[in-house]
DNA sequence: GCAAAAAATTCGACCCTCGAACAAATTAAT
DNA sequence: ATTAATTTGTTCGAGGGTCGAATTTTTTGC
């Protein structure tokens, strides 16, 4: 049972009840699609007359569409409902160090536009060209009507100022993207950390245990993101800085990390610390240049290609990712905890690497399945259009 | 913003509204009170008419009552409204491993009764034992309206079927206490692990940060339970295990501890560990009869008549504290954290330990506040008094 | 052709909030 | 004292919402 924020409540108008409502039904659709307004009613306890009503309303504002007649052994036939795919306007923005991914979603968050490009080197740039691309498409498909953009980004942003906290391996300044984009557009923007982005796409889009209320995503990458949704909701923290799980000190005295402190988890399980083991098996002393010029997704090709010492890094890795899961694992005990990254190319050979390792170091009456991130080949992208989809699929801000 | 849960959800029929706005008003109440009618309009937004309906129907029902009349520079004065403090009947009840605490509590969470007794053996003797004792109060107090029953447990609780799971430091089996309890006094009970209840405690009752909405409760006994209360609402996770940190592992191969694992925090941090340390501090080769005759009540008291040993086993303890309260601190990045037990009574000594070990460990973007449980005396009593009371003020169960 | 059955709609009853008008109570000015 | 101004609190019809029964629509089986 929730708490009611005094600070920021809604009271219940008399459209409330229609609001809640709608919002079920379209929840309904999107999940047993297609349906009937008889089958509407058996899943949700409204009358038939209150469901005939809210679906020709989500009809007439284009949420909904009639499909076929469905067949039935006897009696009159259902007309099933379905969401309008040709209802959408979804943008999501994934920015990532060196490349920017961008795609325009339509209602059921299948991509109608997918397209990349370099990451801007400053927030200026980076605002002139994704908002001239969405005015671009916005006039290339006039028919959609634009809901909203959401931009997914590798640091923290702040909630209160929607400004960015945090966001080192980018050379952005503090910006309020937010507000210029939404200017620049004239769309409702919303920012959000990419490992939460990552937890959103397998929570709305990942096909585990259907009624899982509780995930968490583990974003490998040049660092650690983790993202959280507990509750079905993701939590952010007063600051936005709730996921770093990745800067928990393993070790007193290990490696000093980019955060300034010693032995954080991602300074043992990041794609860098991978290729860092790579390189320290190859010659006693690493050189730098060598470094610089070895990327993770190599030391996954030599992995591939059966190189031993690829693969005693890849290994190293996965003993460390298992024991940061396993403080995951124990202390929150979800549903379902998502590793999401390049490492999950190799996920036959690291997963029972992690499992041994979770197993040894977290006490097992939870029933938390580990597993890969889906083939979704853009679970940023597709997370950070589930952060905008939530506005119409999500519960109502009430009290 | 929330995931709709389709397995779980209530549409809103025309009384919902009635519902959402009586809560907020309840709320508003208890946290401005005395206020008149014209307030609860400006704070909720609310039109006067409806507000007037809302307290009329409440001052009927009991929850409020109309108190004297206010001062005003001119115009018509204001009567004010209040809790009414005579409505009650929550029973709260708080297991700890040797004795049991119970209180019955008004509307506003003061103790109208407060009693304690050893805790039976068995849960069929202490299901016996209390609920007789609950049906004399009832008796007793004839004129209140009995709201319910909350049971703080040394162990955790499967929602799903109300259930113990894992309650090693009590004797008792896998019980159906809540189905038992409620036949035998005829009013809802519900059951909650004592740290969640130790941060319901602190979040309902506690002074700080009055918007706080993310706040995690350390409570430190025999062993380490943390409550976390995210989003504003507890987190329990699918199986009721979530907050189990006192079993992550800080040391891979540390102590063994009563899970089976090794290097448990609460191998390192609880009282136990207090009193180990003092032990060892004291002989080389620990003898077993000392130890299960010294108490960590012993070691606090002896560390305030000056004891080194004793002062230094504290300090080992508040640096072990420190250590996974810097874990929590930088995953969750909560408002606040709460440490709550007997080694409160040392705060002076081991806070500025706490803090040092945290700035050290963790990366301190994050602003939450590291505090003592506050000077209420039954921090579990009164927390799962507020996991009653939260019926009543808690955001409606909706969508 | 008719009865049974299921889907979908219609319509009045009832619940709720809104907003304007009104009643009540109090102070300051006349 | 009387009146105007001001604020609190209530009353009441309008409008939006769900409920539930009755009705219409459509289909199958006899």
């Amino acid at each position: 049972m929730r708490k009611i924020d005094l600070n920021n409540f809604q009271v219940a108008r008399s459209e409330t009840a229609r609001d809640i409502n709608s919002r079920i039904m379209l929840n309904l659709v999107r999940k047993h699609q297609p349906i009937s307004r008889a089958d509407l009613m058996r899943f949700s306890g409204l009358q038939r007359s209150t469901v005939s009503v809210i679906t020709e309303q989500l009809i007439s504002e284009r949420w909904l569409r009639e499909g076929n007649t469905g067949q039935l052994p006897r009696g009159r036939r259902p007309t099933f409902l379905h969401l309008n795919e040709d209802r959408g306007g979804f943008f999501g923005i994934n920015v990532r160090p060196f490349t920017t991914n961008m795609a325009l979603a339509n209602l059921t968050g299948e991509f109608v536009v997918q397209e990349s490009m370099p990451t801007p080197r400053s927030a200026d740039d980076f605002l002139e060209k994704v908002s001239r691309r969405i005015r671009e498409l916005m006039a290339e498909y006039p028919q959609m009507s634009y809901e909203g953009i959401g931009v997914s980004l590798p640091g923290r942003v702040d909630l209160s100022s929607q400004k960015f906290v945090f966001a080192p391996n980018l050379g952005w300044r503090e910006e309020d993207l937010k507000v210029r984009l939404e200017r620049a557009t004239g769309l409702p923007v919303d920012l959000e950390n990419e490992a939460n982005a990552c937890a959103l796409s397998e929570f709305w889009f990942g096909h585990h245990s259907d009624g899982a209320r509780n995930l968490i995503a583990v974003a490998v990458s040049e660092g650690i993101g983790v993202g959280m949704i507990l509750n079905g909701q993701i939590v952010r923290g007063p600051s936005g800085l709730a996921g770093e799980f990745g800067h928990v000190a393993l070790t007193e005295d290990g490696p000093v990390c980019a955060c300034g402190n010693r032995g954080c988890w991602e300074v043992y399980a990041s794609n860098s610390a991978g290729v860092r083991y790579y390189l320290e098996s190859k010659s006693p002393r690493p050189n730098r240049q060598t470094r610089n010029g070895t990327s993770f997704e190599d030391v996954l090709e030599f992995a591939e290609q059966g190189d031993l010492k690829a693969l005693a890094a890849l290994d190293r890795m996965a003993e460390y990712l298992g024991a940061g899961i396993a403080m995951l694992l124990t202390g929150l005990a979800p549903d379902v905890i998502v590793v999401v990254g390049e490492v999950t190319r190799a996920w036959d050979r690291i997963e029972p690497i992690i499992s041994e390792v979770v197993k040894k170091r977290s006490f097992t009456h939870a029933t938390t399945r580990i597993i890969a991130s889906g083939p979704a080949p853009q679970p940023r992208l597709r997370g950070i259009i589930a952060l905008v989809l939530q506005k119409r699929f999500g519960a109502p801000i009430i009290a």
